[in-house]
DNA sequence: CGTGTCGCGTAC
DNA sequence: GACGTACGCGACACGG
């Protein structure tokens, strides 16, 4: 075997010491615990020992001690805050399933040494880890020293070189040096350097010793003579014991799955969230899942199931083929059909159509819960075979994303994770890297489906309690779970896009940049990446002398601002801002959206996520649908890409200032409130307000500034931000939003009680019951305060404008069900649908009202809705 | 060659 | 530092 012996004082040291300041969310150091465990990991992953252990010293004193009275006397006690981290080490330890040693009396090095020693005679190979240099004596045949900061193996050879003497002879070495570290004597004023040189003369310490005389420097010589005591005393000091007697089985050193659930919640105690990736995968438990292979079987399964109250689901496609499902009607228990695993031998199974079919009662029975992760992705598979899922829905990544919307991610691994102490594993470590779902064998599929289906039925136990304890559960039932079959839908829909006038305009955007990248080469005199700010940057301000705006972290900025105003110098700048236009159109848009053409439908299917923002909006990726250009001619070029099916048109409807609106209802903002009960224009009012003139002396810079001065209203305005956006001066800035303030006493009230709220309750909420939670408040860095104060200001408004598109998404999808009409997208305040050219009129009626009802405020609710041959148009 | 971060820019 | 919410591009640094 090779066996590792971890010196385990030296190390906790060591991670003391190397990790500085880390700390739980409690404050309780976990520098030692963190640096040991992954010491650990790092042993184990790399060397893959066959065996391990680990030994400490005890506080008592031991035989040294009785020789040497000040031995280790100079070590200075070890901090509290690493004594307060032992006692879970040993969890750690323990939890590894890793052999400790220890005895009263016996030093750690005497033990492993003797353990060592040991082991080699009885054949093993040896590594001690340690990076304390008095073991190097103990090397030898069968025994080595691991130094796993320089991840080296020593060897005898190594401290040939280091001391000049064999391994065996060390402590006759440091007999003569000495050890601060253990306070060993030594002789003062003898160093390495001396020290080897009379190596190389003496055989060894007793010929040193018998016969100083022969010593040919005479202060060395001196030294020694005088110190002859202190020499025989250090090197009975550093020898090391290797008699130990101690009771030991080489077995019980043999390496052991460590109980990796222990460890688990140690790291979750400590907030190790990094270390969480060396746990594998938990197998599903040892419990049996029926792999259903013939469609009368299923069917008796169905019928065993009737009456059921609750079923949670897991389906699995790939290249949209339905590859299996797995479900679960309690814990315990789970079924999973194979329908299209392929691999030599795989089974005869049921078409996925025949056996949705059988399943289709229960899954459209409304009396049956349905539960499941990312509920979406089964509601579209069984909408392709037109099944509708119904019943209660419980989505558990919703929930969990409602309990904590500051999360990035809500995956089953995490949560289960969180929230069960189970580390199971995902799709990928189930194919294997760049493997097929069809080729693994069903017995496996079953386990993971249906251990994910049993997973999500017990999250929904544990999360909707939680769910109702905060209030969340009437935004759950009334917003969330609705939402996700129009959600599926929409994307089932698709967009379609005109790809050959989108390549069309590629070839354009190609000769375009063409020209301009050489104007800019000649400007600068030379070639450069213009995509590059650092090249940029070295380009403008060291080259060409341009003075520099602000800085960033890592250099010069050169974003549009700054290059705004180098252009009224210099004919560069302008052509890096046009450069950079026509390439973001080009690389995110124009070349990006026809390579996303779905070759099934000849549409685009973005992704449109509901668990992701901190505030309730959606967001779209796969292209993100929600960030195409607008603006300009070229905005208007691509939106005339996204078109309607023949015989079709495109309505875009958007709700007008509804963000402002929701703030005059919030607020109760008797001005604001009336400006939209008489149907004012928001902007035009904002800049007789904060100009002091009367609506019809409004100018186009006025609105202008105005315009921008509503934006911050909403986003938590700061004087510096509004100057920014605006081109004014702070102070200019300042007197805007106090004028502001000033005429609407009841958005400022509205701002303060929010921020007092949010310090108090540490969140805040929108209409339909939404929290956002703000931790920023209780930062010491005024700063990051200030972010959260404008959280509290921002988000229940945003969250609020976000409720009410989606209670409309809601209804107008019920409303629209029957039609030809399709919701195909939701850009925040928009809503786009493809609807037959002779139906528009009528339709677009429906949506308005749709969009108006849903609103429920206490002000008028503008709806602007067009159709038209394209998205552009229909604006 | 993949992964993570930065700077930047698009939308609402 | 710098006005809220997103996603995604290319450059660059880093680790295998």
């Amino acid at each position: 075997m090779d066996i590792y012996l971890i010196d385990g004082n030296s190390y906790v040291y060591r991670a003391y010491f190397a990790i500085k300041g880390l700390r739980d969310s409690r404050g309780r150091p976990t520098n030692a615990i963190f640096g040991f465990t992954n010491m650990l990991l790092k042993i184990i992953r790399d060397l893959h020992p066959d065996g391990l252990a680990i030994s400490f010293d005890t506080p008592h004193k031991t035989e040294r001690h009785r020789l040497y009275l000040e031995y280790k006397a100079n070590r200075p006690g070890a901090p509290d805050e690493m004594i307060e981290q032992l006692p879970y080490i040993r969890r750690v330890i323990e939890a590894f399933r890793i052999k400790l040693f220890e005895m009263p009396g016996y030093e750690a090095d005497d033990i492993i040494a003797t353990i060592a020693t040991r082991a080699a005679k009885a054949g093993h190979n040896v590594f001690i880890v340690t990076a304390d240099k008095d073991m190097l004596q103990i090397i030898g045949d069968g025994i080595r020293v691991y130094d796993p900061i320089k991840n080296l193996v020593l060897g005898p050879e190594f401290v040939m070189e280091r001391f000049g003497v064999p391994p065996e002879r060390v402590p006759e070495f440091m007999a003569l040096v000495g050890d601060s570290v253990d306070n060993i004597p030594g002789v003062k004023g003898v160093g390495e350097k001396t020290a080897k040189e009379l190596f190389r003369e003496f055989a060894g310490l007793d010929e040193i010793l018998a016969h100083p005389e022969r010593i040919k420097k005479p202060r060395t010589r001196k030294l020694i003579e005088e110190n002859i005591g202190n020499v025989k005393l250090s090197l009975r000091l550093a020898l090391i014991d290797r008699e130990v007697p101690l009771r030991m089985d080489l077995e019980e050193f043999r390496l052991q799955e460590p109980d990796w659930h222990s460890l688990i919640n140690i790291f979750r105690e400590f907030e190790f969230t990094s270390l969480m990736k060396y746990v594998p995968g938990e197998a599903p438990p040892e419990r049996r899942y029926e792999v259903v292979l013939s469609a009368e079987r299923l069917k008796a399964v169905m019928e065993r199931l009737k009456g059921v109250p609750a079923l949670s689901l897991r389906m699995v496609a790939e290249d949209g083929v339905l590859a299996g499902t797995g479900f679960s009607p309690g814990e315990g228990e789970g079924f999973y059909i194979p329908m299209a695993h392929a691999y030599p031998d795989a089974p005869p199974q049921v078409p996925a159509g025949e056996a949705i079919g059988i399943l289709k009662p229960v899954l459209e029975d409304g009396g049956v819960q349905k539960a499941g992760h990312n509920l979406k992705r089964e509601i579209s598979l069984l909408g392709r075979h037109n099944v509708e899922l119904r019943g209660p829905l419980h989505d558990v990544m919703i929930a969990a994303h409602l309990l904590n919307p500051l999360r990035e991610e809500h995956s089953l691994e995490t949560i289960a994770l969180e929230h069960l102490s189970v580390k199971k594993k995902t799709i990928e470590e189930l194919r294997g890297k760049g493997g097929r779902y069809r080729a693994v064998a069903v017995d496996e599929a079953a386990g993971f489906a249906c251990y994910e289906a049993e997973l999500a039925l017990s999250l929904k136990e544990v999360l909707f309690e939680r769910l109702r304890n905060e209030g969340l559960d009437g935004c759950y039932f009334g917003y969330e779970m609705p939402l996700i079959g129009v959600l599926a839908a929409m994307e089932e829909a698709g967009v379609k896009v005109d790809a050959p006038k989108l390549e069309e305009f590629s070839s354009e955007l190609g000769s375009q940049l063409e020209g301009i990248k050489k104007r800019i080469y000649f400007l600068a005199g030379g070639e450069f990446n213009i995509n590059s700010p650092r090249q940029l940057g070295h380009v403008l301000f060291d080259v060409l002398k341009l003075k520099p705006g602000k800085r960033k972290k890592t250099g010069y900025s050169t974003e549009v601002g700054v290059l705004e105003e180098l252009a009224l110098e210099h004919e560069l700048p302008r052509e890096v801002l046009d450069w950079r236009a026509l390439f973001k159109l080009k690389t995110t848009y124009v070349d990006v959206l026809p390579a996303l053409v779905d070759r099934r439908t000849g549409r685009i299917h973005a992704t449109f996520h509901q668990a992701a923002t901190a505030t309730g909006r959606l967001s779209s990726s796969d292209p993100n649908l929600q960030n195409i250009p607008v603006r300009g001619d070229w905005g208007r070029k691509m939106r005339e890409a996204f078109i309607p099916e023949e015989g079709y048109c495109i309505i875009a409807a958007d709700y007008s200032q509804i963000e402002l609106r929701v703030l005059a209802h919030i607020s109760g903002d008797e001005m604001l409130k009336r400006q939209f009960m008489e149907g004012r224009d928001a902007h035009t009012m904002t800049a007789a307000e904060i100009f002091g003139i009367a609506p019809a002396e409004v100018g186009r810079e006025h609105r202008r500034v105005a315009k921008v001065v509503n934006f911050g209203i909403v986003y938590g305005i700061t004087p510096y931000g509004l100057s920014q956006a605006t081109g004014k001066s702070p102070e200019e800035a300042a007197r805007y939003i106090d004028r502001y303030f000033e005429r609407h006493p009841g958005v400022a009230a509205y701002m303060k009680a929010a921020i007092e709220e949010a310090y108090r309750l540490g969140y805040v909420k929108t209409l339909s019951g939404r929290k956002r939670p703000i931790p920023e408040l209780a930062s010491r860095d005024r700063r990051v305060r200030a972010l959260g104060e404008r959280f509290a200001m921002n988000s229940p408004i945003q969250g609020t404008a976000a409720d009410i598109i989606k209670k409309a998404m809601i209804s107008l999808h019920s409303r629209l069900k029957s039609t030809r009409t399709r919701l195909i997208l939701q850009v925040h305040d928009e809503l786009v649908f493809e609807c037959p050219v002779e139906e528009a009129a009528g339709t677009i009626d429906i949506i308005k009202s749709g969009m108006r009802d849903a609103a429920g405020l206490s002000v008028p609710v503008v709806v602007e809705a067009g159709a038209g041959r394209n998205w552009a148009e229909a604006h």
